[in-house]
DNA sequence: TTCTGCTCCTGAGGGC
DNA sequence: TGCCCTCAGGAGCAGA
């Protein structure tokens, strides 16, 4: 599932293939995909054509492509999106729901979304970023993300830190993988409140959240099947180094007791009984 | 203001 | 073989 280390392989395979060509045309196949641009398909169609993409940039999941005039072509992959770079002559994927034509034309973006939680939209730009990301908070690989901050807003919450990872606003870039991995590495319970942590845990977790993402960013992100691939279509490796996430009854890493798998906030959470103790008093909402 | 739970969506996989 | 059900989860929203 694409979290930040997945968008940022694809922000980069943007910047390689696609920055400093022009978009000709866009052709949109599934409404669903550009429902975020409230004017309609005809509108982004037509104020898309002849923008040059000048960069690629991202924050947290999100990503977009500059275009002249504090504008930005706005992507979100959601579950299962995926923005290929293909010839033109190249079969069309099942899932093709927006193509943008180039020049030079020997290239074509596509917008792949099998699950259509995704979509794109043309936004305008506030000091750099589009209004619809400003709500998102920096992520913990931005130069300019506030460790002090995240940690003081973390240890006010009266909320799961495994919920409180997965707050967009609060830090972005983490999803339900990494925020597992990131916790199994610190040896938190997710359902610890985040007003239960002391300032070296809320310290140490940010630290295990970096070092998981900066890791996964390496390997060229996580992939379970065929649903996140990069702008060429190729798969990232860092499954094969997950600790917590998807291995229920396989032993820790650490201690070789079985992971468990709890139900929490309509997915799963893969934790370790003996690394990561439980909070005693068990809360109406949360793991388990 | 903070917090929780629900909804959207499609395809794979399992059970019958 | 075909039908039905469950599961996967990012983000936004409603309601408490």
């Amino acid at each position: 599932m694409p979290e930040l280390p997945e968008v940022e392989t694809v922000r980069d395979g943007l910047a390689r293939w696609a920055v400093g060509r022009t978009i000709t045309s866009v052709q949109v196949n599934n409404l669903r995909s550009v429902r975020r641009h409230l004017a309609g398909p005809e509108d982004l169609a037509a104020r898309l054509a002849g923008q040059r993409l000048e960069s690629a940039e991202r924050r947290g999941k999100f990503l977009w492509l500059v275009l002249p005039a504090d504008l930005a072509l706005v992507v979100h992959l959601g579950m299962s999106g995926q923005v290929l770079v293909q010839p033109p002559d190249a079969p069309d994927e099942k899932h093709l729901h927006v193509r943008f034509s180039l020049e030079p034309a020997d290239l074509e973006l596509r917008f792949v979304d099998q699950r259509t939680f995704g979509g794109v939209l043309l936004d305008q730009t506030i000091d750099g970023v589009p209004s619809t990301v400003a709500h998102i908070a920096r992520d913990p690989l931005d130069p300019l993300f506030d460790d002090a901050l995240f940690v003081k807003r973390l240890r006010a919450r009266n909320s799961a830190v495994k919920r409180c990872l997965l707050d967009q606003t609060l830090v972005s870039g983490i999803g339900n993988i990494y925020a597992d991995e990131a916790l199994w590495r610190a040896r938190v319970h997710g359902e610890r409140l985040g007003a239960a942590l002391t300032r070296a845990q809320a310290v140490d977790l940010l630290a295990q959240v970096r070092d998981v993402l900066g890791e996964a960013i390496t390997a060229g992100g996580t992939s379970f099947d065929a649903l996140y691939v990069n702008v060429n279509g190729q798969s990232g490796y860092f499954d094969r180094s997950l600790n917590a996430y998807g291995r229920e009854g396989r032993p820790c890493g650490r201690c070789g007791a079985p992971i468990r798998r709890t139900a929490f906030m309509n997915r799963s959470s893969f934790w370790c009984p003996s690394c990561q103790r439980p909070p005693r008093v068990q809360r109406h909402a949360g793991l388990g």
